[in-house]
DNA sequence: GGCTATTTTGAACGCTGTTCATGAAGCGCC
DNA sequence: GGCGCTTCATGAACAGCGTTCAAAATAGCC
């Protein structure tokens, strides 16, 4: 009859999920979810250590779902043949920012949380799911031929997860018009553009063409 | 012998900056401050609004200061004959990255910091601050004649500033390691010289490019 | 001095995360 | 059923937070 301690921790993530999408990291409250759920507060605090580990499993989750919504989105361009990499790099970003998009209030909080209490040595389980996301990234990359090493392809793959991560949060943080939707649109194309054309001219070794002038 | 309202305001102001910086938007409390600036806890409150307007005006100091630094290392350049775009992109991205790197606690409570509580109308002081980084970095590309019209320069700007923004977070949000660093310092070089490149072969109209194909 | 306007004050309010003694509920065993 | 033992749920209680506001102190003026 009553809720299993696991189906009952994934009911609180749940409450919690959509507590942080409609008011941010402040919306997180103990008592309301208590409330929600149907049980007390020290309960809550029976199934997680604290509201952050809450918050940080909420994040996992989510950082797991664009993960997935990532590999949906190259397997749809797998099945129409597209395989352009600037193509490709384009519906890896609409697929991201379609994600943010979705969840207007929690990604923010996914971006601000800091994970400064958790045990120093090693990469956690955090960390590992941002590096299936570049893995993906690298990927793509891996299709276009630009002549470049796995370290380097790799060290791309970032730089360009970084950068359209950095057009959406900066797009997001001023205001959410429907004329940012636009900007952040713009931005993205743009970046890929240019970044596709200079990895084609041997721009990721632009310091080594320079130096020996 | 007592302190003017102005003069207190900004002994407030420099404290708020310091507790900031030493443990984020959370160290940021009332009576923290009072008790440093050897006020009492209301006088604050007599001062500011609430603490979400000495964030505020912290952070409205912290940008016009990384603008200040921004504009001095242009002139830096300039004096020293300087011209070429990519080497005036990369000493801009380094100065914001000094910028990050000697304010490690407060720059993420600029960038997450929320204001979603001022007058709905319009764009406010802070949006203009912003606006002028992007100016200088609109700037920095108007030297390179890349074919681009100002409304495309200035996206390039906007997206160039988005990007050296986001590559910067990522790297920050993870570890605050040497070797982070590095890391960004090299996904750094990497953007700005695809981005040049990219820029030269007409990368930013690569949309215009494949349709009619 | 006295009178008024202003400012400073810190106790008090309501909210927060978190803890922990208390009690209820399960469970195996006789 | 009765009993001991363990396990878990409970919510009052604590410390701390931002914020308020009646009262006290101060400043300004005649």
């Amino acid at each position: 009859m009553a809720l299993d301690k696991e189906e009952m921790s994934e009911k609180v993530l749940a409450i919690a999920e959509v507590l942080l999408n409609e008011g941010g990291a402040d919306n997180l409250k103990a008592r309301t979810i208590a409330e929600q759920a149907g049980i007390s507060v020290g309960s809550v605090y029976n199934l997680f250590a604290d509201l952050d580990e809450v918050h940080r499993a909420v994040n996992m989750r989510l950082l797991d779902r664009l993960g997935a919504t990532g590999i949906a989105a190259m397997a749809d361009l797998e099945r129409q043949g597209v395989t352009d990499v600037r193509h490709r790099i384009l519906a890896m970003a609409a697929a991201y920012v379609r994600f943010v998009e979705a969840h207007p209030g929690s990604w923010p909080a996914v971006l601000a949380f800091n994970r400064r209490r958790a045990t120093r040595p090693g990469p956690d389980a955090y960390d590992a799911l941002l590096d299936a996301l570049f893995d993906i990234v690298a990927g793509v990359l891996k299709a276009g031929d630009f002549g470049l090493d796995d370290d380097r392809r790799a060290l791309a793959a970032r730089t360009l997860w970084s950068s359209v991560h950095g057009i959406v949060t900066s797009g997001y943080v001023a205001n959410s018009n429907s004329r940012q939707a636009e900007e952040i649109w713009h931005q993205i194309e743009l970046l890929v553009g240019v970044f596709v054309k200079g990895l084609e001219h041997g721009g990721a070794f632009a310091h080594a063409e320079t130096k020996p002038a």
